[in-house]
DNA sequence: ATGTGACTAATAGTCCGTT
DNA sequence: AAACGGACTATTAGTCACA
């Protein structure tokens, strides 16, 4: 599972739980609806910078985003 | 403190906690030098890919390099 | 060992659509 | 509502010579 992929659907899933459209969140985000719906697919590649309006608008983490989902320590242990 | 200038400073912190020169953290990234010299110093407005392999080299968290620094729940009131 | 300006190739991000 | 495409502009990725 690459980074993008993962962001894609940590998206989709912190945007369905709070009920909103693609639109929706692109309109809270600043960001074009059909940039959102190529982000969720996990076809693009964004900067920083855009990432920082979803964590505002979606009232998330980064880590909610991009880090693995939580673990218990134990989990860990196999990364490389 | 926008997103760049964050990322920058916790980039640079984390790498000289390990000891390593930028020369170093470029090596084991794979980015260019210079590139790192600018990520430090909050110029460059990296995408999730990049982030991702100072993620990796670093041995951090996103929430590591990207989130405001751990604090008591009670600082945490007064955001936005 | 690091900061910086400049540069080209690639791609981020927008806007127009159709399905 | 959302996936997907084409075309377009702005910006990043990646590198270099040099301070």
């Amino acid at each position: 599972m690459d980074v993008q992929r993962r962001l894609g659907l940590q998206i989709q899933r912190l945007r369905t739980a709070k009920g909103w459209s693609q639109e929706e969140l692109a309109y809270r985000a600043d960001i074009h609806r059909t940039y959102i719906s190529g982000l969720e697919r996990g076809t693009r590649n964004p900067t920083v910078t855009v990432v920082e309006r979803l964590v505002k608008a979606l009232g998330c983490t980064w880590s909610d985003l991009l880090d693995r989902t939580t673990r218990r320590a134990a989990d860990r242990k196999s990364e490389d």
